[in-house]
DNA sequence: TAGCAAGAAAATATCGATTTTATTTCTGTT
DNA sequence: AACAGAAATAAAATCGATATTTTCTTGCTA
């Protein structure tokens, strides 16, 4: 379900975009070419351009003054410094969801809890759905709605999509196999509904750190193989 | 001190708009034509425009499809949440970094704290001095940079950012007096660096809260004055 | 052969102009 | 006089081209 028909060419280059680089379309790191892209979606350079500097500003792309645009390069550094920014906001907007989030509340995590579970994981080829993804997405937004507060769902959305780069190539690379992410879920959701505050962001706590736990695993096997485009030390 | 000199055109003109807007110079909700800065800087089209693209994604300018830019308006609603963010999110990061700060961050937030009491609150005219925004600016994040995490420092400051535009308004015609600001921010640099957390994030988000409680006095005195541009008359 | 320098090629940043969209002004009608 | 619709104006979005800067290539020197 994508937006009709966007009202400006921009606005629909940048989405695009956004939308390969949180399937994982582009090497981390990798060099984005406005001329390559400009052609590839039929427009101008100013529109790359444009959809390039709104997705730095996201911190999914980085400018290179003078030098373009690259996807934004993954390290280790970053990717405990995100996850921890993740933990900290995420969770204290669930205790302000939990604490304040009313009847309707429960019932949209209800319901996005349960299009989550019906979802398929993976496609046959074993990589990652873009139906789940959607539904994860709107499942973890669902969870703080009811803060209502749309500065810190966005900040809290803007984090978990720069983590959405990283879990790419967990998921695909990594192999992050041995969890049941689905009853991790379903455990968050009934603490949450339940008004178990504690219960709940412990949940969240360790249902976001255990992808970053698997992420690191893998890169540790990887040392010395590591590459400018993926992991740099 | 500004950066010698910004290598792109448009890192120069972004700059400088953000400055402007942080200083208040155009009035909230006014429309922002991009012809007009263009020759007002020397530049094209194209240079303004991203410009106005990262603003927008900072939160400090809107970009309305078709219709340009306009400096974001103000509402009470969307003050309300600003403070809530901020108070949320400053105070979760000032724990890490009573938690986490070593000695180098105790240092830093003295001589900050140092810095801004020796920097004249206003002009003679009154108005806010551009010296003590800095300083003020740069002692909320030494108080931060304990926690030694560039994303949650940077969300926070981009927060705080956004509330200037409102602060701005508040200090020039609330005339938000009858405070004693100075000795707030003694106060909070004293109880974190004792590592009095609760103390410390107490004070912080009082301080915080005081600002926005002297606005909406203001703003509710106005009632019914209020135009599209947003609270200020 | 490694290192460096000059030139060639490619890519970016910026510009000026064109096309498209929104807004205003002007008309004719009720 | 108030309104609806049409032309005129103004503004934004997009394009194609130029000027700079970076990157790559090539050939020379030690």
């Amino acid at each position: 379900m994508t937006s009709p028909e966007p009202k400006t060419h921009s606005e629909g280059v940048y989405a695009s975009l956004r939308a390969e680089l949180l399937g994982g379309a582009f090497l981390p790191g990798s060099k984005l070419r406005l001329a390559g892209l400009g052609t590839r979606y039929g427009v101008s350079l100013s529109v790359v351009r444009e959809a390039m500097t709104r997705l730095a500003g996201e911190g999914l792309v980085r400018a290179l003054p003078q030098r373009g645009f690259c996807v934004t390069p993954l390290s280790i550094e970053d990717l405990l410094d995100l996850t921890r920014a993740r933990v900290l906001i995420e969770t204290a907007v669930l205790r302000e969801s939990i604490s304040q989030g009313g009847l309707e509340w429960e019932s949209a995590v209800i319901a996005a809890h349960h299009t989550l579970q019906g979802t398929p994981y993976t496609t046959r080829e074993g990589h990652l759905g873009g139906a789940w993804s959607e539904a994860h997405h709107a499942f973890h937004r669902a969870l703080l709605t009811g803060a209502k507060s749309p500065r810190l769902e966005s900040i809290a959305t803007e984090l978990r999509d720069c983590s959405l780069l990283y879990q790419h190539w967990s998921i695909e690379i990594a192999g992050d196999v041995d969890r049941d992410v689905a009853a991790e879920h379903r455990h968050i959701a009934d603490l949450a509904v339940a008004r178990d505050a504690e219960g709940a962001v412990q949940a969240l706590t360790e249902h976001i750190e255990r992808t970053t736990a698997a992420l690191l695993a893998y890169a540790e096997s990887q040392t010395g193989q590591q590459r400018a485009a993926g992991i740099p030390a």
